[in-house]
RNA sequence: GCUGGCGUAGCUCAGCGGUAGAGCAGCGGUUUCGUAAACCGCAGGUCGUCGGUUCAAAUCCGACCGCCAGCUCCA
């Protein structure tokens, strides 16, 4: 019998029968391993653990611990998935069904039937029984001559619109129980290792992601070894419906959304204000001890400007029409600053003396974003962009592009969130969508890279996430529950100094074009702090929060205290409130501490007689008594230090 | 924009062919109270809008509007 040489992770090696399988080499490790195998990585391929190996190979067990041991989970229970609904259902036609970072969707085409959350807990319960028969899932190879036969007797166009990309290859298929799919693999060795089987949601997608296809019903499900960990994830679930912004934001009257005013157009109340006022001061501040000098524009501006730039033609769809005038001059709602920034650095002639020059503005803009897209503050057509645009030399360009990049990270970090980084370079393969020369663009990539290099920033390229003037630095951050978010961006424009014959005079008295970076480290005021709510569950660290402080006297006898000691707050610059209402303190406690109000002073008979309050902390309860002017101290050095309290 | 689901009081929800309900919030009164809900009372809704079916529509049907989830898009 012919012997292969089996490398294990940790470099060991061992020899095996030639044939051997992942699930037997597994068993020679250890029982609990083999128990534990879902699927095994052959020189990085993954495969199923009943697949026979023939050659040396690097070989790794896959358990529910490695992402792919996870994705073979929960491929396979999108197979079992199919099974059920294909007995339920019969007739019905498959898409694709793939596994995702968080469980596993089936696209199916149910003809005339809409699937019910009924129907869900249907397929869910046949699930279960299927599982529950524990049947391996077979690999098979066939002639794609073969494949085809299958599914045009089966009358399944997705498949055969699938096959047409593989003609005359070996065609892979699986089978367990009652149910065969044209499927890559790999599979799980049976249909009882799925345990704990939850279907979440049915939602319309297009076949292949492409809008003029059908659209086909996608069900999404998700699939546990263990009830434990199936509970985890759905109070994970519970956990983001609980820190939703749009409740938060209703409940502590931050912004208001309504249909009144227009969709996607928020209105920020007195307490939202604060925080956003609060960022801007902080922007603000650290703009301006990094050199830019703050601009302002109006919200529209001539058609011709956004033709100049390419952003009318470009964005046509996603712009508020133009306005009109009589005289048939064309206005546009401005959906980008950069144009109006682009006129002041063109309003004189530029000294490579006066470089580089930055331009920062609060800007708002206006984009008619589709109406399926609007999502509370994340997503909406008045937006208010922390905006700059950074003209500098090319020798400049580098040193620039690292500031922003240290500026966002600064930002980031002041937060308490995680950042990390995506260089969005350009497709290749689809350069039509792309402005400009294609040399610039290299040239602008390699100096991205090089900066991404020397800063050893960990990151990673996103292909074809560019915007159509250049590429970018993303910012991405993770939230205190883990999600992440595209937040920063950093932008290297050689497009626009073009199209706007953007000019300096050099050393050598020579004509210039200046490089742009664009930049704005939350990208918007409306998206940012709707993700700064969700992080912090409206629990904001007490820079930012709308109300630091209340007061709370325990009965009429300690109002008078009471108003002296909000006055003295508010001289100190601390945003507070007094609740005088007719209530016992058990209620004002409670209410405030609803409210998310770091700060309670209770104020009595005790207090009132020393000049103390006595202070009690959100979440943490009784912090007893103080002296006021070291409350207010304390308070003074939590701001200024702006302290996370999450 | 597309597919599906959902629109009842400020909020959370019940009612699902026969005169619109609860809790919380609000307002009035009583109570003046020490660290997460005192008590009594009052008020509040052309049941998203418009049309249709019916003796009768919050309830059934249709269109539109809005919201939610997903898809597509995102300067």
């Amino acid at each position: 019998m012919k012997k292969i040489t089996i490398t294990f992770p940790d470099g060991s090696k061992q020899e095996f029968d030639s044939g051997s399988t992942g699930g037997q080499i597994a068993e020679t490790i250890s029982r609990g391993l083999a128990k534990k195998a879902l699927s095994v990585s052959v020189n990085g391929e993954v495969w199923d653990l009943a697949r026979p190996i023939t050659e040396d190979a690097t070989v790794k067990i896959l358990t529910w611990e490695n992402p792919e041991g996870k994705s073979t989970y929960w491929h396979s229970s999108a197979h079992l998935m199919a099974e059920a609904v294909e007995t339920l259902f019969p007739g019905a036609k498959f898409g694709i069904g793939p596994a995702i970072e968080n469980g596993f969707y089936y696209d199916i085409d149910m003809g005339e039937h809409s699937l019910t959350n009924e129907d869900l807990s249907a397929i869910e319960s046949k699930m279960v029984e299927f599982a529950n028969r524990d049947v391996p899932y077979k690999r098979e190879e066939v002639p794609w001559e073969h494949a085809v036969e299958y599914f045009t007797k089966k009358g399944d166009q997705y498949k055969l619109e699938l096959l047409d990309e593989f003609k005359g290859q070996k065609i892979s298929m699986y089978h367990h129980g009652n149910f065969t799919d044209l499927c890559y693999g790999p599979h799980l060795s049976s249909t009882g290792k799925i345990r704990f089987i939850k279907l979440m949601s049915v939602a319309g997608a297009y076949w292949r992601g492409n809008e003029k296809n059908k659209m086909l019903q996608r069900i999404y499900g998700i699939t546990f070894p263990s009830k434990q960990e199936l509970d985890e994830y759905l109070f994970r679930i519970e956990e983001a419906k609980r820190r939703d912004h749009r409740r938060i934001g209703a409940e502590m009257e931050l912004f208001l959304l309504t249909p009144k005013v227009g969709s996607g157009l928020a209105l920020w109340m007195p307490k939202g204000t604060v925080i956003r006022e609060e960022l801007e001061k902080f922007l603000r501040d650290e703009q301006r001890k990094r050199g830019y000098q703050p601009v302002v524009t109006p919200h529209i501006a001539n058609l011709e400007l956004y033709k100049t730039s390419g952003h009318y033609p470009y964005y046509k769809d996603s712009q508020f029409a133009p306005i009109t005038m009589e005289s048939g001059e064309q206005f546009l709602l401005k959906p980008m600053n950069c144009p109006h920034h682009h006129q002041i650095y063109a309003a004189r002639p530029r000294s490579y003396r006066d470089l580089p020059i930055r331009l920062s503005e609060f800007g708002t803009v206006y984009r008619y974003e589709q109406s399926g897209e609007l999502n509370g503050l994340i997503r909406v057509r008045g937006l208010t962009q922390d905006d700059a645009h950074i003209y500098c030399a090319h020798d400049q360009l580098k040193e620039e592009i690292k500031q922003t990049v240290e500026l966002t990270q600064f930002v980031f970090h002041t937060f308490g969130m995680e950042v990390s980084t995506r260089l969005s370079f350009r497709d290749n393969k689809n350069t039509e969508k792309y402005g400009g020369d294609m040399a610039f663009w290299e040239q602008a990539e390699r100096e991205i890279k090089e900066v991404a290099d020397e800063m050893k920033l960990d990151y990673f390229v996103g292909i074809g996430e560019a915007s159509f003037y250049g590429p970018k630095i993303d910012f991405m951050v993770k939230d205190a529950i883990g999600r992440t978010w595209q937040l920063g961006t950093v932008q290297v424009d050689y497009v626009m100094p073009e199209r706007f014959q953007l000019e300096y005079t050099g050393s050598d008295g020579l004509k210039h074009r200046p490089v742009i970076i664009h930049r704005a480290p939350f990208g918007s005021f409306e998206r940012f702090i709707g993700i700064l709510i969700e992080h912090y569950a409206g629990e904001f660290p007490l820079w930012l929060t709308p109300v630091q402080t209340v007061v709370l006297p325990i009965t009429d006898a300690q109002a008078e205290y009471g108003i002296k000691v909000v006055q003295d707050l508010k001289n100190a610059g601390i945003r507070t409130e007094l609740d005088d209402r007719n209530e016992k303190i058990g209620y004002k406690i409670r209410d405030w501490e609803m409210k998310k109000v770091p700060y309670m002073l209770i104020v009595g008979e005790k207090e009132k007689a020393s000049g103390t309050v006595s202070v009690r902390q959100h979440k943490k309860g009784d912090l007893g008594g103080i002296a006021l002017e070291t409350f207010i101290s304390q308070i003074h050095e939590e701001v200024a230090n702006k302290s996370i309290t999450v």
